[in-house]
DNA sequence: CAGTGGTCTAGACCACTGA
DNA sequence: CAGTGGTCTAGACCACTGA
């Protein structure tokens, strides 16, 4: 399995695709090359290009239309159900590429509210994050978050260009529960400016709380542009 | 689109694979036919039974060990968080008054777009309500439905301001499925003035396709003033 | 060993789109 | 019309599992 699927030609065509689309060489909604060029480019029969082509549709990574071609699939179209997952994953599942820029990283005196949602002392430190990630160089989402120290002391030693918060919480700390809230709202001026919005743009707001069993992790809130995020999900009885 | 993938070969296999797995034939880890019995069986090529099990495998029904054979997959069942609550009963729970307001309940002739969406002939007649469900007085959703006439064929005769289409729609059909997306947008013009907000408010817009085993039953569009509106959740893993 | 799935090939016919 | 994707065939070689 190791070297075997890694070798394969359909899997090879495939990966070459998504690493195109990955990168941007092919933009959303551009023509990307037919069953005949690749199957000329990588000097292997037409059923192994419509494979990996198949299967790229099937993950959502391109259109096609009979008599039309194959175009590479428009950004951010489909989004996971309501499982937590981590935006840099979900990214790369769509062959995007993610990047992320931290505005924030320091520990700051709760108020009240914020201490009581938490439940750390009221005036204690805690920490917070301001972190926008992008999909391909385009803003998709402004993460505001704040960390209960006691359950990541060394949340602030870390390099969040490398990895997203929400991984490095799974990793660190033991996830009991959790509690969200999606609501549609109007970004701050600040979360407009980060997202390259304006201010009367509707956003989807997911507000979320994480738990241990003992004691609350973190509280964030995920600001998405609605005009390019959209929550999906499906379920059978 | 329509006879051409029903009549493909791989697809009729699947199809037959699949009426097995959820009649219950193959139980959750029993041995399925191998590959070169379907051959004979329905005297298609390897390749042909061979991307049908493929993408059976793909779609988690059955697993496949090379060496080995192919079994039924054991049911996992994937709990969403996003159930379809019936708005009344949302709001009575909270102890408050809903109250519908009809706006439109007739048949349309469906445009293509609608039509292949819910699986029905282009310009054939679809059932359409127009409702505004208010909490305590207050506009709480705009409710634009179309519904499949084969699944609810009674379904213009019904009053709803005495019951729900949800619940309506719950009684009278087998609900095998559900899909939906959420997004953050403005509002239509008339979605404006029915909700009495103004047309630069955000909404947040639900839109839910559900499905029998064999059809789409209907089609709406959900939409709540960002203001007042907000979708809850929690879980433990 | 016989049986299984994983994958590939070199052709084929077709329906569809757009010039 | 030439070009596109949708699908199928009848073979092939291989790695793997279990008797």
């Amino acid at each position: 399995m190791v070297s075997t699927s890694a070798a394969a030609p359909y899997a090879r065509v495939k990966e070459h695709l998504k690493n195109g689309l990955a990168s941007g060489y092919w933009a959303p909604g551009a023509l990307m090359p037919s069953e005949a060029e690749l199957v000329a480019q990588f000097a292997v029969s037409r059923m192994t290009v419509n494979r990996a082509l198949r299967e790229l549709q099937a993950e959502g990574l391109v259109q096609r239309t009979q008599g039309v071609g194959t175009f590479a699939a428009p950004l951010h179209r489909v989004s996971s159900t309501l499982t937590i997952r981590d935006l840099h994953d979900e990214i790369e599942s769509r062959g995007h590429r993610h990047a992320a820029v931290v505005h924030q990283q320091r520990a700051e005196k709760a108020g009240a509210a914020l201490a009581a949602q938490l439940g750390v002392a009221s005036g204690s430190r805690v920490f917070r994050t301001l972190i926008v990630h992008h999909e391909n160089g385009v803003p998709l989402q402004c993460e505001d978050r704040y960390v209960n120290p006691a359950c990541a002391p060394h949340y602030l030693d870390q390099d969040f260009t490398r990895t997203t918060p929400t991984h490095y919480l799974f990793e660190v700390t033991a996830l009991w529960r959790a509690q969200y809230s999606i609501e549609s709202s109007r970004p701050t001026a600040q979360e407009a400016t980060l997202l390259g919005i304006g201010e009367h743009d509707p956003c989807l707001v997911v507000t979320r709380r994480t738990f241990t069993r003992t004691a609350a992790i973190t509280i964030a809130r995920l600001v998405h542009p609605g005009s390019c995020y959209v929550l999906e999900g499906s379920f059978e009885p």
